[in-house]
DNA sequence: CTCGACAAAATTGTCAACAAATGGAGCCGA
DNA sequence: TCGGCTCCATTTGTTGACAATTTTGTCGAG
């Protein structure tokens, strides 16, 4: 059952992205051991192209690994998602900021319409949909950016905070406030304004840290159900 | 000789370093192929191992991997460098602000001690000295700002452009101005002045992308000598 | 009953050999 | 001479086995 879909093509890449997959996915939970021996049996892949694959995944971020005592799936607490998101702060508004100024016409219109799809969900109570166009539009700013390393970087943490952000994505009242930040952005950038593109990536990572330390704290004190 | 120090201990953690160590030294230079079969017998090691060090190296940027074909040492441009620089702009100035609120009196003191040392290597003339204390500054403000994502992407980032920073502080006249935007970011923390502290981190790298671009047009057109 | 030493099991680190893929040299034919 | 083909040398990808290390379980002394 656990073979999803990855373990028929062979290859380190293969097993990477399977592997990444499941702990993503949260097949795998945090602090979870990943056995080396165990993984090659489950991928069907030899011992050295798993352990190739955990280093990799290690630079990630997603696995921890201690020599001689192997690796676990890497737990990120709310601090380090706090940090992540400050980072990203700083780094989408410099995306946003070069998304402004490069993004041509087809583009423009390509984000009008994400933002109306994303609108749509939100009306129709489509959690999941919007999730899914929220992760579109901030990939499709960066992309126009053309900052490729700010890019490799973005998408780097993404990974590490996906859960988190899968979590606030569920918090009812959430997508109600982001998309409004979500539709400035768009407006600044497809306006060409990069200075205000900035600030509109800056609100709306202060209000994910915000809704971050508030989700925690009321999962922490779970007495209203 | 090229073993200089790091062939004695073995494991694949110490071939990770002496890789490394040899890319940022320039034993390796930009674009050389790094065949597994050549390091192993170079670094006594055995080729899973230094296939292993390749893959972690890929993942830091200093190592280009393509499948079948090989690694080799990844050649930053000019471009690159800018972007690079674009992206520690963004994260600096972020450390610079948290350690302005963080910093404690032993740390300004430390900090103060350091802008010191800074100028009067460069009142002496000791280039060398100064690059390293220049190092040593940006490392200790990302340590005091507790922004632990922040400082392992900046020095992952560090490993990358060091070469290109290096050709920097070696530019007649690059110290004179570097100097006082350093001083100025040590001041700012010091006195608890966090914006203060972001615009200075700003100012400066600013300065450092533009003497990547007139470094390189002056590189590029080499009729004075 | 607790603590420490010792032994056994599990797991990672390392190695050498084999299989597959790539790039180029040389050859053949037009 | 040039284009394309085959074959070969080089290099990477993969596998299984072995060595070193850590962790776990057990036993006995206090």
């Amino acid at each position: 059952m656990t073979e999803s879909a990855a373990d028929r093509q062979q290859g380190e890449r293969s097993v990477v992205a399977a592997i990444r997959d499941a702990i993503v996915r949260g097949e795998f939970v945090p602090n979870q051991r990943l056995v080396e021996a165990d993984l090659s049996a489950q991928f069907t892949a030899s011992r050295a192209t798993v352990r190739a694959a955990l280093i990799e995944l290690t630079n990630e971020g997603l696995v921890e690994r201690v020599q001689n005592r192997g690796a676990r799936v890497r737990a990120v607490s709310l601090e380090e998602a706090v940090e992540i998101s400050e980072v990203r702060m700083a780094l989408e508004s410099l995306c946003a900021a070069k998304a402004a100024e490069r993004v041509t016409d087809d583009e423009v219109g390509e984000l009008r319409e994400l933002g109306e799809a994303m609108r749509a969900a939100v009306t129709a109570g489509d959690v999941v949909g919007y999730s899914g166009l929220n992760q579109q539009l901030h990939r499709r700013v960066r992309e126009i950016s053309g900052q490729r390393t700010a890019e490799q970087v973005l998408e780097r943490l993404r990974g590490q905070s996906v859960r988190h952000q899968f979590r606030l994505a569920m918090r009812p009242g959430r997508p109600q406030v982001s998309l409004p930040e979500h539709l400035a952005i768009i407006e600044a950038i497809c306006a060409h304004h990069s200075y205000e593109a900035a600030e509109a990536a800056r609100t709306h990572l202060t209000s994910v840290i915000e809704a971050l330390k508030a989700a925690d704290a009321a999962e922490a004190a779970p007495l209203h159900a």
